[in-house]
DNA sequence: GAAATGATTAGAGAATTATCTAATCATTAT
DNA sequence: ATAATGATTAGATAATTCTCTAATCATTTC
């Protein structure tokens, strides 16, 4: 799973087809292929770089030419291996929260603050749901809204503050526009 | 083996294989995904429905929305099935021509014309490597050039003409530059 | 039926990239 | 060594296509 998108931006690509489905049947190189390509040699070469960096094909000198094969091992893997990438899938994302705040919250209160910052974070975003966007609160009105949660209000509110969530001048707090926050 | 060109083109796109890491895991919607992968709802659709029209993933109105679902047997095939192309390599043209001529060649000589028009054109471009090109050549050097293959040099010289082979204009012949008898 | 919401289409701008020509590098043959 | 041949690199051009905004279509809810 190193850099599929890469690998397949390669194979997508009819001239590097075309090669790969001569190197099926037997290997060749640059000017024989330019030739059966009606390609000119540069073209043939470029292509054959891009697939030799990406592990496509292998090269050796042979005598007089640079012959190119294929990686026959590569071909034989399931589609299904290069569509994954490293990108952290945001749904699986989502699972993970899910299971967080379902083991943090019972009946609609928190049961108790997190240790790790990860579940914390996750946590005091959730919380910050009950709260408008552009709307402006007082420190009262947020010990209020918090108090509904957990008794500790003074922490959350700090955590909240801490991570960015709600932002503070003064006497007065915001829910932030940060797009972590991002309830889809 | 439709069109897997096309196929491929489809799948190598960075925000095509982002989608499709989260059909990997849930079905979903043009407007969840845009909002999970901070793209517009038209830019979604537009992906999805490029790979819903090569069968990478099926849809089906669900209540409010349109759910998105990926044809997963696809993926379960191997590379190899997606490289193979339409178009017959040159290799394995080359391969059928070499068993043809070696067919109807014994000795140096042709055993007989082929009935068949294709192997019957295959056996005349291997007749017409005898002759060089760019050079004029008379009827009489003609027939005898042909007639170290095979008694019949007019038949076999009318078929070359035939082929566009051989040009021809009163009593002077000469190699055509048909890309077709190209020797790589 | 009107309003709301989600999906799609059309058109335009920006970025990527395949291909060519020309020049250079690397190896073999004379 | 020098010439010849194949492989590669650099730079320029042209084509493709991803993404957006704005407008329209389709379905559901009030």
């Amino acid at each position: 799973m190193k850099d599929n998108l890469a690998l397949l931006k390669v194979i997508a690509d009819k001239t590097r087809l075309d090669i790969l489905n001569i190197l099926l049947n037997e290997d060749s190189y640059v000017e024989k292929l330019a030739c059966e390509l009606s390609l000119t040699p540069a073209t043939v070469c470029y292509h054959l770089k891009k697939m030799e960096m990406l592990g496509l094909v292998k090269c050796s000198r042979s005598q007089f030419y640079i012959m190119y094969s294929l990686n026959r091992e590569l071909f034989e893997k399931p589609l299904y291996e290069f569509i994954k990438t490293d990108r952290i899938p945001v749904s699986s994302t989502e699972k993970y929260e899910k299971e967080v705040i379902s083991h943090f919250f019972r009946y609609g209160k928190l049961t108790h603050i997190p240790s790790q910052r990860k579940k914390r974070e996750i946590i005091m975003k959730e919380i910050a749901k009950q709260f408008e966007q552009g709307r402006k609160y007082s420190e009262k009105e947020v010990n209020s809204i918090i108090h509904r949660f957990h008794e500790d209000h003074c922490t959350i509110r700090r955590e909240m503050i801490g991570f960015g969530i709600l932002g503070r001048e003064k006497e007065t707090y915001w829910l932030t526009e940060n797009e972590k926050n991002n309830n889809c």
